[in-house]
DNA sequence: CGTTAGCACTCTAAGGGTTAGAGTGCTAAT
DNA sequence: ATTAGCACTCTAACCCTTAGAGTGCTAACG
């Protein structure tokens, strides 16, 4: 498709634009490797600017790589680019730092990550394809009001005020709380409300409730993601207009950000790139998204990434995912196992 | 202090640049009420600026008003300002939409606060002055992995994940954990750990556990705040530069935004507003800040309030802090009766 | 004495004009 | 195919000018 040399200068034109974030002229490029003239630069510089690749800000200005040029880019880091081995070990000990709670993992993951690629980081709870109950507790709060507390198989905890109809002692809570462990444990909420027992009114009531929530819990796609290291995003140049952060700001706070790409996320295999206007979002034309899976394919999984600007350091950031993900992907495998 | 003039005048000012965010002529404060002349006023606004209640940005432009300025103004306002009927119902049914969950209303009312006053709202989840035990469970994961459960007295759930020396029957487990109930309900952490009856090493591992967790739970001063309408602060003109918003997602972020004022916060009765410079935090000098306390005083209690540019509209946001603080200390209040 | 009309003064923001320099595309020579 | 050379273009940074807004002061007024 690209002629080597080509390649060769495509590359060296978004490398020295991202690390720079000025245009690129032929003598910058005619300076790094390639024993050839600024002329013959410019010359090969044009036929990448008909194909697309790159393109002048103005007539007398050096080249920018398009979002053409930066998807080729990264398709040729996704083969080689891999984080050190310090780093890798630099991560893993962190993660023993921490207690062994899927929510302080995630938590981590983003920090992490953001803090090494300078970007904000989004990371997602796992979620199981099917919710599972393990247990489920009634505990009488006051008068009428029962806190309902449903621990799903994963160590997931739920919980709901169930309000009577007339008051009922701790005791013959618990016992009713025993009884339906016991009958459901291990169920999903198909197979619970499936089964047509004889049940009580109370029971009947708590079994409303424990499938209402186990469903709730199967239907959306992901939960709300964590989200670390907006600070570093917003020091970005490219985010110098306050307009561009408040129309970002909006799909962040409004959730709109998962929908906008996670089902990419899902269909797709191993580390994602969305770049500018791949993105659904119109606030987000400006940005690149990198973001993977993690967990175990078919039972629990999450999703992990950056977004940031267009220009960014997707050698550092692709493997810093990749990575990232496969952590997770231990741990929550382990937890899970 | 200040002659009815004066005041009147400079009540004006700040209205005035709070609504239209220039300069106020004295043309302009002349047009409204008192029937004197541009020079007359020009002559008050000099007394005024002596007094450090307002500047000029340049010679030849109008006036802005000073912090001393502002302070004077909210004084004023904090007399008489309170919502409308007709917001208060709606907000009231508001709440009535929702689920009887703490972590719901705070939501909400982050919601609600932020977008009425079109600025970033902060509401930190009720916190119990001493934690009480209520309930608690052990729930097998799988070989040596316990998951423990606690529901302190205020519906709140706590987990924890114990890794035990050797396995034990899900059975054994529900044995211990309804004795142990049974010993601790209605116990703080310190009553807890005086308690010293013969314990089995299992109820020993998970008495340490539950001390532990609801230690730490009385140790932090507050919750981390639910943060909601950034979106829309970051559309105010006064936050055009992106070196300010990143500070600000600096504090935001690093959580260092509860330690910076809620200690005045809870020593404060009533709504309080911090203006510019009056904040610890360097980035938040460009900002103001209302915050209250809500919930039952000595027993349970948040925080819940706004922030935005000091030219905020005070004559709004503080009755709507007033308002949502009330409400959610009824909510609270009936939920912990 | 407080108030006010009148006026000179100051400062900003916007527009226009100039210029140095960067980087190009083309041409002609190698 | 490559390259040196050069004319050309466009930007960014200046400076200069000017209209207009709003002031502070002075002197007159009730």
């Amino acid at each position: 498709m690209l002629t080597p040399r080509r390649d060769k200068i495509l590359n060296i034109i978004v490398e020295e634009y991202i690390s720079k974030g000025l245009p690129v002229s032929s003598e910058i490029v005619a300076r790094r490797g390639l024993g050839v003239s600024t002329a013959t630069v410019r010359n090969e510089m044009m036929g990448l600017e008909e194909g697309g690749y790159i393109a002048q800000p103005h007539t007398s200005a050096g080249r920018v790589p398009m979002e053409k040029g930066y998807r080729h880019y990264i398709e040729t880091l996704m083969g080689y680019a891999r984080l050190t081995q310090a780093d890798q070990l630099m991560i893993r000990h962190q993660f023993h730092q921490v207690e062994r709670v899927v929510e302080e993992w995630a938590r981590l993951a983003a920090a992490i990550l953001s803090g090494m690629v300078h970007n904000a980081a989004l990371v997602t709870l796992p979620k199981t394809v099917e919710a599972r109950l393990k247990h489920l507790e009634l505990v009488s709060l006051h008068e009428l009001f029962v806190l309902l507390v449903l621990v799903l198989k994963e160590a997931k905890l739920r919980q709901q005020v169930l309000t009577l109809e007339e008051g009922i002692s701790q005791e013959e809570l618990s016992a009713s709380a025993r009884q339906l462990t016991s009958t459901y444990t291990g169920l999903s909420a198909s197979q619970i409300s499936a089964k047509n027992k004889k049940l009580t009114p109370l029971e009947e009531r708590v079994t409303k409730a424990i499938v209402e929530i186990m469903e709730s819990e199967e239907q959306e796609e992901y939960e709300e993601p964590y989200v670390d290291g907006l600070r570093h995003m917003l020091r970005q140049p490219e985010f110098a207009s306050s307009e561009k952060i408040a129309a970002l700001m909006e799909v962040i706070e409004q959730k709109s950000l998962l929908k906008s790409f996670l089902p990419r996320v899902i269909s797709g295999e191993g580390v994602q790139v969305f770049i500018g206007r791949e993105n659904k979002e119109k606030a987000m034309r400006d940005c690149s998204v990198i973001v993977t899976r993690y967990g175990i394919p078919g039972e629990v999984g999450g999703a992990i990434g950056v977004m940031g600007p267009i220009r960014m350091e997707y050698d550092l950031a692709i493997p810093t995912v990749r990575f990232l993900s496969k952590v997770m992907s231990e741990l929550v495998g382990d937890l899970y196992g």
